[in-house]
DNA sequence: CATCATCTTGATAATGCATTAATAACTGCC
DNA sequence: GGCAGTTATTAATGCATTATCAAGATGATG
């Protein structure tokens, strides 16, 4: 039970196979690109949860990959390479990358190299159990309370309503909030917003036509406030 | 100006001596525990926003400290090691290390991975909050607040208080604010300054009779204060 | 390949906000 | 005090943003 995408970007065949097998049989689901090009459509298409990216590409620097996906990616990118000068490592790690592993690499420390970075994305809130009073949100169980009854929510309803709470308080952009949970392709697609928060409004407050917890802050974005 | 403190878990004296030589000219506060036992109390009373950690320490598995840290813990802990077996590092990963670095290092790589590991956690943390006595301005939640009341305000509204604010005790023309808040073909429209000022001080100011806040400096614009 | 849940899309209603105008209150100057 | 220029206040209007609803498209699953 893993299901998490993880997109290859390498332009050598060898190296994406193994990657494939290796981490499909840790059931992760797998994209791959084979150029700078090509991954950053696919990016921008299907957002991934972790980026694995050769610096080596044919088209375009790896840095410069990089550069481009951290404009507006903000999911782990591990850089694979051969190049195990310093200067090389410290120049990606600065340009955003999380992690750096020099080929030939132990499948079995990418694979924890991996999951470590997974995790840090839902650090913040993982095994805290939040209550607004009027719902409980179990970040762990990924799982939604209103009283004793569990809410039933599809998969963005919950990934948005979780990019809410772990920015509790703070005012959220249209634009962040669509390159997050949709990616950067649907930046200007508020109307998906509109009907999401809609649907999380009726499912989670207790008075649906005057939201207390998912506020809407008019011509900016909206903000979720507990109590 | 960093001010992040880092904390050094390691047994030799020598590696600390580096280490804190090295994190200090990057302008690091540095703490240092010499053992798992000290090391524990120090994490407990001065929370560190980082931990650099040695795994071979003579009163404790490294291992063992991780746990123990990562039970409530949640900054990025950097585990550095003699041992380069794969089967040590996926250890220390799975258990909640964010990076691995085998010994010897070298310390560029290892400031680099600090700015890394730092720069997920800090992203978002960067709250200012500006407090004029009457009323606080939380810039990182687009929050504006009168005692514990949050005020609500409008996007115009807020763009020109916190660009008021911002410039605070500087005279600010009526043109550099109409160019600022709605553009270069709005210079002349002064009276729009005045209705929303108006709106402001009634939000915000105590007496908005008497502003003590937003000052009209007649004939050129307005001026912010704190006290 | 049929079914189901979910996402996407468009049309329409409701709301909130910026803009505008009209009028009142200042301010400095003679 | 009276005048001219500037600033303040208020509320109505129309426009832009947001909310709601439902039908059609998509895609996963057995």
């Amino acid at each position: 039970m893993n299901s998490a995408v993880i997109l290859i970007i390498d332009d050598e065949v060898q190296i994406r196979k193994l990657l494939t097998i290796t981490l499909t049989s840790y059931d992760y689901k797998v994209l791959e690109a084979v150029n700078a090009k090509e991954a950053l459509t696919l990016v921008a298409n299907h957002p991934p949860d972790l980026v694995l990216l050769d610096i080596g590409l044919p088209d375009m620097s790896g840095h410069q990959v990089l550069r481009h996906l951290r404009e507006w990616y903000s999911k782990p990118i591990i850089v694979l390479s051969v190049q195990s000068a310093e200067e090389d490592i410290v120049q990606a790690l600065d340009h955003g990358a999380n992690d750096y592993l020099i080929k030939p690499f132990r499948t079995g420390e990418l694979m924890a190299r991996i999951r470590s970075a997974l995790r840090q994305t839902n650090a913040e809130t993982t095994g805290v159990v939040l209550d607004t009073g009027d719902f409980t949100i179990d970040f762990a169980a990924r799982l939604v309370k209103k009283g004793n009854v569990p809410v039933k929510l599809t998969a963005t309803e919950y990934t948005l309503l979780a990019l809410m709470v772990r920015n509790e308080g703070k005012v959220l952009t249209h634009q962040y909030l669509l390159n997050e949970v949709w990616g950067p392709s649907y930046r200007n697609e508020s109307q998906y917003l509109r009907v999401f928060v809609a649907q999380l409004r009726k499912k989670l407050e207790s008075d649906p036509n005057r939201p207390k917890h998912i506020v809407t802050e008019s011509g900016v974005g909206y903000r979720f406030v507990t109590a």
